[in-house]
DNA sequence: TTGAAAGCGCTAACAC
DNA sequence: GTGTTAGCGCTTTCAA
């Protein structure tokens, strides 16, 4: 078996307090750790990778210099000497959103797992602020490069991608789409997506079944990709299921919890309530509804039903429980990483691509509706 | 003006498709760069790093090429010839958590505000995680290692610290201990605390203003610095008021909703409500005990009044909005990461030390009694 | 199995 | 102002 180098120095330093570590200032390089063992640094750099064959005898001794010295092989040296940079980076909206620390969270589990630092920022959005620090990752020689999050689908996003696609590529990086679409065909890049299509209609459906048909979509930002493949799978199983579609029961515009209890507000205000059930965009914005039909004294889900998407933690901590399509996020951040590190053949520039799928969580929030709301 | 490279390179490359990218393979260097541009490697570099004065023409024709060839500087070779490696990290416990993720915000900010890429990962408060990940940011040379969360501090983390101080002071990073304490006087590191004491005795101090006597105190892992201090401000708050205090009113051992539902809940069912008001260790466990109270028919704050700890999101989104304690997570961050930064002497190993300070925000969640609730 | 030597891409004296 | 030269610490041929 070999170890890797991080490794081997991680497991064999122990958590005690023994150290004969090198003075502040000059730091400890491969020269100090071979003249300490009496060997070239030739050999230490072989104990170190572990790539080649090195006596048994000899080994030891660098082995134990290593550690008496708290040697730890300069990774940029090593990069430059030819080695990748051991470092994998997610790019998300924003770190806060529990949508995207779950992602970062997963691509994080899995660059560990491959024995990578990961680093994780924050873009908020802004292209500027996304290409500027792809630049800096493009300096550091990035393994993997993974952009999260739904955006809108135009040319001016193909082509931007199509560009750090190919600028990565010159720096030997791979760029990820995890969430967002692909950007076309023949481009060195690795997609993952989840099926926001198929969640949308799963809940559709499950209202169906439940004996609902006027089901109001909330939410969602429009022309954003993930909102209109949600809005999509809705659409599709009321044109299956014959449901009425109309523009009265689409309302799009905000994703936040407010957007939902605001809305809602609103249209009981207006007396509005020609709807038994209601699509939320995701769990934030199903919460806000939530709220709201609470606060006017409508029963969820004995009046109304509520269904949300993600499966976030909310979901399970509202006052009534929400059913909601489970997103695997974790698992999309592995997924990104581990497609990103093991292609067939780094060097071709072929496109990768998944759809990871989702699944319905029924909770309480959606029941059957035996009679219709009192509305006046 | 000066500008940093990469600040230069990403205003200069516009989002346009305008390139002449390399092909894939190969990366561009600064040596194509002084080729295509007719000067040295030199001056490529003074025009890159704008710490000399060359030429405007010079530059302008350096500045072009470096466009055309979309040309960014190998942060290894950099960083190997001697330039520090402009890489901040933060290690926490948890990125999903949002006591975690609101302050690697922070950090994430000032990194960028500081031209800095940021690494932000988790250790699941595992030692030998956290040492394995420290020796991969040792090989980086990252500029600072931030360190975030409450601790139980005892010998072997003070020993543990100190060694960590030492030896990435020793690759040149600066160590930041943030929400938690000093390991000792005159080590190499910066510490960013807040002021958990004096927020506990905030909470109780505002609860007898309101009538308060009886206080139970909620969550919280024991040992935990976090915990010890809140819990001290608490007592001293006691103590000074002349309130009762002892055993029966706290009650620590979990961090979680779910810890402070189960125990206000097997409270009630033994019919131990001898408190008017809960004291909860942060806004979590606060949640737990306003659900457990609320599905047992006891109103807040009519009944029993109930506080919590960090002014987290849930604060303002439970039924009844929570009294809390604000905590400055993202000033505890960009703090930590400016001071690491601009130490006034970098070299000196000096002990760098601040406790931000924190405030009470009054809610709905704790009201006057008017009367003691019914127990039987 | 090991050592010597070249070079990765860049910066920083030092000359001119 | 600009070019030349010598490394930074490591990996990796190529010999021995």
């Amino acid at each position: 078996m070999t170890v890797s180098p991080s490794q081997a120095s991680a497991s064999s330093s122990s958590l005690e307090v023994t150290d004969q570590t090198a003075v502040s200032g000059r730091a400890v390089t491969i020269s100090d750790v071979a003249l300490r063992a009496g060997v070239s640094e030739s050999t230490v750099s072989r104990v170190m990778t572990g790539n080649h064959r090195v006596a048994d005898a000899t080994r030891l001794r660098v082995e134990s210099a290593v550690r008496e010295l708290n040697y730890v092989a300069n990774a940029h040296a090593r990069a430059l000497a030819g080695q990748r940079s051991k470092l994998v980076a997610v790019l998300v909206d924003d770190i806060t959103s529990a949508f995207d620390n779950r992602i970062a969270f997963g691509v994080e589990q899995q660059a560990m797992a491959e024995d990578r630092l990961c680093t994780i920022s924050s873009t908020y959005a802004d292209p500027y602020r996304e290409l500027a620090l792809i630049e800096m990752l493009r300096e550091q020689n990035a393994d993997a490069v993974v952009l999260v999050g739904g955006v809108v689908d135009d040319a001016v996003y193909r082509e931007r991608m199509a560009r750090l696609a190919h600028l990565l590529d010159a720096a030997g990086s791979r760029l990820v789409l995890c969430g967002r679409p692909s950007p076309g065909e023949g481009l060195p890049v690795t997609v993952v997506e989840y099926d926001n299509e198929g969640g949308g209609f799963a809940l559709v459906n499950h209202l169906y079944g439940l004996g609902h048909e006027r089901i109001l979509f909330l939410g969602g930002t429009p022309g954003d990709t993930t909102a209109e493949a949600r809005l999509a799978g809705h659409r599709r199983a009321s044109t299956v299921l014959g449901l009425p579609d109309g523009p009265d029961l689409v309302m799009l515009g905000g994703v936040s919890r407010r957007f939902g209890y605001e809305r809602i507000e609103a249209l009981l205000a207006e007396g509005r309530l020609d709807f038994t059930a209601v699509h939320g965009f995701d769990d934030t914005v199903a919460a806000g509804a939530l709220a709201a039909l609470r606060d006017a004294g409508i029963s969820v889900p004995r009046d109304i039903s509520v269904v949300g998407y993600d499966d976030r933690q909310i979901a399970s901590e509202t006052s009534t429980l929400l059913t909601s399509v489970h997103i695997p996020h974790v698992e999309l951040g592995r997924t990104a990483v581990r497609l990103a590190l093991h292609r067939a053949d780094p060097i071709a520039p072929a496109e990768q691509h998944v759809n990871l799928s989702t699944h319905l969580v029924v909770r309480e929030s959606a029941q059957s509706i035996p009679h219709r709301p009192t509305t006046g």
